[in-house]
DNA sequence: GTCTATATTGAGATAGAC
DNA sequence: GTCTATCTCAATATAGAC
């Protein structure tokens, strides 16, 4: 299309492509306001006015760079939800390839976990509350289902809810902050299966398997 | 003791508390590195010099802040670890001690959630794992005492160590980002209810409602 | 489109008077 | 102990040449 730049590669998409790239990796390890324009635009091989053409803004580059996957995560569980199977199968299916997409975008999630728990940073505004209610809604639908069928005891779905969602939490940020320990998508399921089951003795119903996905 | 100064506060210990106070919650809100040394003096009605005179640095008024409160946290686990009752209440006592403590010190917590799951900032190390792996062991031992004395079924203490931290971390997390929506005590008592009896129907056995102090 | 060079701002920290 | 005044440094951002 373009002739080749200077240093062999070609410009447009492909300076464009490598800024955010980088700059995915780098406001994971520092933060919105710890990373520097300079580190950005060094990791790509460019000088700062690049970026400022490409994205306007650090802002520019970091909202171009939050709102993509989100999309994807709100199909995903819609998607899922309506899905065929037994309710804990389908609640087990849920929270693997929830947790799946968290681990095929680590580095965003960990932006995302930082600006969340933690303060803006001046970073601009992204509505990550709305994504994480939709998996809590999600999750909570499928129990409100399972209890309807009979396949899950009488009692408040809410509780329920924030124990699944506790478990999967759990597992995603032991990713994020000690990825030795993870307990990966195997912990998950095992999980999940002491919360169907429950720890106490006793328990002889309902024992199956989900093999969940 | 020493005579009031200018503007009618006491000198010494007061002005030190009024910096830390301040300081815990302008770090809570804006970070380590979104916090200024101005912001924190200007809060406390004195100047610049002031804070480095009682501090040395920003890196001081932190390390100074974070300290304290978690000595308090491990003498707390270890205690409870100890006490009397079947395996069940303790561990609900436990679990609702950490909470208590939490809700204690939101304003440290917060700042210790943007450092734990975020970048540094800048800010001198703290080592929040430590502690983190404190409650988790004291969950844990918890567990494993229960299975011994056939309290809960025989499994893997660590997977029902992670759902019963996964639901503490859950009301935690709650209070900490959506307090509209938080769970409170209550709230980890049913989710332990939960983990302990299952969700699945057919659970006859052991469904003593643990008081939990 | 991409560079060099620089303007501008605001941070943490200190000197020295009182 | 607390102030005023100032130092030093690094960041974002831009001007203007090529």
């Amino acid at each position: 299309m373009a002739r080749p730049s200077r240093n062999g590669a070609e410009p447009g998409q492909d300076v464009r492509g490598k800024l955010l790239a980088g700059a995915a990796e780098i406001f994971s390890t520092k933060g919105y306001a710890g990373t520097t324009v300079r580190e950005i635009v060094q990791r790509a091989g460019v000088t700062k006015p690049v970026l400022y053409y490409y994205f306007r803004s650090k802002e520019g580059i970091y909202l171009a760079l939050m709102r993509e996957p989100f999309e994807r995560f709100v199909a995903l569980v819609d998607g899922t939800t309506a899905d065929e199977g037994t309710s804990r199968d389908r609640l087990v299916r849920l929270c693997l390839q929830a947790y799946d997409m968290f681990m095929e975008h680590l580095d965003l999630a960990r932006v995302m976990y930082a600006i969340y728990y933690g303060p803006p940073q001046g970073a601009p505004f992204v509505d990550f509350d709305a994504y994480h209610l939709r998996f809590q809604d999600g999750v909570l639908r499928l129990l409100e289902d399972g209890i309807r069928r009979r396949e899950f005891r009488q009692g408040d779905a809410r509780d329920m809810m924030w124990a699944v969602v506790g478990a999967v939490n759990v597992a995603m940020e032991l990713e994020l902050c000690r990825p030795r320990q993870s307990v990966g998508r195997d912990g998950i399921r095992r999980m999940l299966g002491i919360i169907f089951d429950g720890i106490a003795p006793g328990n002889v119903g309902a024992k199956g398997r989900g093999k969940g996905r």
